[in-house]
DNA sequence: CACGTGACGGTTGAG
DNA sequence: CCCTCAACCGTCACG
């Protein structure tokens, strides 16, 4: 909608917040990929978490709870954002549901459930209600007689039985959605590239349209390094660091279409950018957050980047060894607070030329 | 001091 | 179209 109209709004008026730490965000919204993935790279080069908060500028709160999903799920991505669960009354669901009607027309809404269940139509996660089953029986299949709609249109696309309780479909990427993931150009995929490209401006950019300048301008702060380091890490977001970033994703999304996501980056943002048409809306793109995986669904973000599991460095091979990407989750570990030497520090800025300090507090 | 957690105010998008 | 609702977001403050 508002696209590039949005972006000029934005440009006058800031759309952003800035947080305790001098770090701007925009409250509703997720962060930068660029920045989750920071999060991540310096949490893998065994940088703690408070000191990525701090050199990041983003709250604790938020480093701990991306490192945990991250750990736990293999991705950086956020959530899906609005939208719906996916129904319990699939298609397929329905279909069944009319089966068994028909079969027994006397059978009762939970006699109905308990088929579902004993059939493997539904797990008990998925399984409609019994109010649920009544109102698809009087609303979609109502008479029998007729032919339903779904028959007709007959969709039922393989559907798995959703995973409720996973959004993150990240196991296999099998997951119906999972599956999805990994080819539609789609959402989820464009979001990842939105994100990126477009969604990053540049640092500068970004803290015009924000018009907080201030903040970045060290002369502005007279800070402490941190800030111009800050701004040199939105920026650096946006380029340098996204090799890196894209490193990470190199590895997780395996198979899904990651790759471009995050690729990208590294060579150029822009390449990217018209995939998405979407997200263009999105604020992100003044934000710069890249939509990763909003627009869409459930499942686009289980894929999400790839898990640790699969990870399976498929591009790494470019990517510095440094970072080690993903490892699979359960070595957990995620690195023991142990104080990072700077030599590691060392090795990550020069792998990202970025300059960390460390906040050296 | 580090960090996990939940409240809070916000955005998003399917239905 | 507009509204509702449920999901997610990041920040903040507390423990």
């Amino acid at each position: 909608m508002v696209i590039n109209a949005q972006y000029f709004n934005i440009t006058e008026q800031t759309y952003g917040e800035v947080n305790q730490l001098g770090g701007v965000f925009v409250n509703g919204r997720p962060l930068p990929n660029a920045i989750r993935i920071r999060i991540v790279e310096l949490a893998q080069l065994g940088i703690r978490p408070c000191d990525i908060s701090r050199q990041l500028r983003v709250s604790h709160g938020c480093v701990s709870k991306i490192l945990a999903r991250y750990n736990e799920t293999g991705s950086i991505l956020p959530g899906a954002i609005g939208g719906s669960k996916p129904r319990v009354t699939t298609p397929n669901v329905v279909k069944s549901i009319r089966d068994y009607k028909q079969a027994d027309p006397g059978i009762f809404a939970w006699e109905i459930r308990d088929r579902l269940l004993a059939d493997g139509v539904c797990d008990k996660y998925n399984v409609p209600s019994v109010s649920s089953i009544s109102r698809i029986l009087r609303n979609k299949i109502g008479n029998l007689s007729q032919p339903s709609q779904y028959e007709g249109s007959k969709p039922s696309p393989p559907q798995l039985p959703y995973n409720p309780v996973y959004p993150y479909s990240y196991p296999n990427a099998i997951s119906p959605t999972g599956a999805k993931l990994g080819n539609p150009p789609g959402v989820s995929v464009t979001a990842g590239h939105v994100s990126l490209s477009r969604a990053w401006p540049s640092v500068h950019t970004v803290s015009n349209i924000l018009g907080i300048r201030a903040f970045m301008d060290p002369s502005a702060i007279a800070g402490p390094d941190g800030y111009q380091q800050k701004m040199e890490d939105w920026a650096s977001v946006n380029r340098a660091s996204f090799p890196s970033a894209h490193a990470v994703n190199g590895i997780d999304k395996s198979h899904m279409e990651a790759d471009i996501k995050y690729n990208q980056s590294s060579s150029n943002l822009s390449g990217y950018v018209p995939a998405c048409a979407y997200s263009a809306t999105n604020q992100y793109g003044v934000y710069g957050g890249p939509p990763g995986n909003y627009g869409h669904h459930w499942q686009s973000q289980g894929a999400s980047l790839a898990h640790p599991n699969n990870g399976a460095m498929t591009h790494s091979s470019n990517i510095h060894t440094a970072m080690t990407f993903k490892r699979p989750p359960d070595v957990g570990d995620r690195k023991p607070p142990s104080p990072l030497s700077k030599h590691q520090h060392e090795a990550l800025s020069s792998v990202h030329a970025l300059s960390l300090p460390t906040t050296a507090s």
